[in-house]
DNA sequence: ACCTATTCATAACC
DNA sequence: TGGTTATGAATAGGT
């Protein structure tokens, strides 16, 4: 609604963001309001604008609703101590949260947002410092890269040393094979030319190629590395 | 906003009530979080249905909201007891150095630190953002430059103008400096040639260049700018 | 759940 | 910050 549709990101113009905060915000906790009273609900809501400033809507009582929450959420607080020590972890939160939007700052600009405010010199010192990182970074990722093609490599031979194992026994078993062919010719013939108490031993198909079938062979997937299949030349 | 307005007050069909919770509630919760995203802002919303059930939505961290609403509401610790608020604090700085160290390990990673916990898909995706965020920067930068070169050529351009003028007008003055001087010279020697009453004339310092003296001309600091004087040709 | 007519919220502009 | 207006979003009522 507006003037134009908008996307859902935050506001660059500080100014514009500052309005457009106060207007939804208004519209918000309006909406939030008409809920409750509407359907009879029991609503918190909280915002803290990036400034820090606390609006809040609740249609009974926060502290009520707070507590609701953490009841339904199976929470249990507890807690026992000094004022001193509460000013102590005030400060710590404050220096937290400090680093935290420093950090946050910083960690925007790094990924390019919130230019705006930086100059030519800075935006030079950041450019250098993503181009350092990210020639440390492909680096880092080119040597993995190296690593697991080398490893890859290392397979692959250890594969193809075992296919040619495979493939010299069944050189020697064909070879076995067809000598054993033989001699069972030769015996069919000697039997053929003289009487035939055994003939049902012609009826029995034993097969002429009896060598395992190509399923069998232990192929793993180097067939599609480029690594020359070895056993046609055993055929 | 719908077929007809309603007046704002709990809707007594139940059914009724039931469906227009289910689509506000949506819509409520779509817009705290809209707000959040737009204006930077923490948005904490707890919704309780009539019948019990929880909704909730929030930008950040619910506990650490309720938490920094607990301590906005609270200034004084009037309600509470001084130990209660030692574990608020204490847990607000824990979730504060969560966040930091999270924070921190992604900055280290963006400036090419401790790469070694990431695979090649992290890599890959960490330079891509590099490359994006790098792009956005080096646009930005090319950006300020350019507008600066412009304005500094249009500026270049004005005073080039104004020397120009200044050079016309410094022409014209020396014409009729050389005139006047011719004449008088031809009254000198006149008066010369002949009795001279009015002597007292000559005396007189009349002076021979009357134009304003070069401090007065507009010459800003364009001298430095390589812009060529034009005014030497006039002496 | 889906579909409109209608009201409302709000983006852009002062 | 507060007002105005054109526009798109939300939604009331109905299916």
């Amino acid at each position: 609604m507006g003037r134009g549709k908008i996307v859902i990101r935050r506001i660059d113009n500080s100014t514009n963001r500052q309005v457009t905060f106060s207007k939804r915000r208004g519209g918000l906790l309006k909406k939030a309001k008409e809920l409750s009273i509407l359907c009879d609900a029991e609503v918190g809501l909280v915002v803290f604008s990036s400034t820090g400033r606390l609006y809040e809507f609740c249609s009974t009582n926060m502290k009520t609703v707070m507590d609701r929450y953490t009841r339904a959420k199976e929470e249990q607080p507890a807690g026992l101590d000094a004022t001193s020590q509460t000013k102590l972890w005030q400060r710590e939160a404050a220096s937290l949260r400090q680093q935290l939007h420093n950090l946050q700052e910083s960690h925007k600009q790094l990924m390019g947002e919130e230019l705006s405010s930086l100059g030519v010199t800075d935006l030079q010192g950041l450019e250098n410092r993503l181009e350092m990182s990210l020639r440390g970074i492909k680096t880092r990722k080119d040597h993995l890269m190296r690593s697991e093609i080398e490893e890859l490599h290392r397979k692959g031979s250890l594969i193809h040393q075992e296919n040619m194992e495979l493939c010299r026994s069944l050189n020697i078993m064909s070879k076995q094979k067809m000598e054993l062919s033989k001699q069972l010719q030769s015996c069919q013939a000697a039997n053929k030319s003289s009487s035939t108490p055994y003939s049902f031993l012609q009826a029995a198909n034993i097969p002429a190629d009896p060598e395992p079938s190509q399923s069998q062979l232990k192929e793993h997937e180097h067939n599609k590395t480029g690594v020359p299949e070895l056993g046609l030349q055993l055929t």
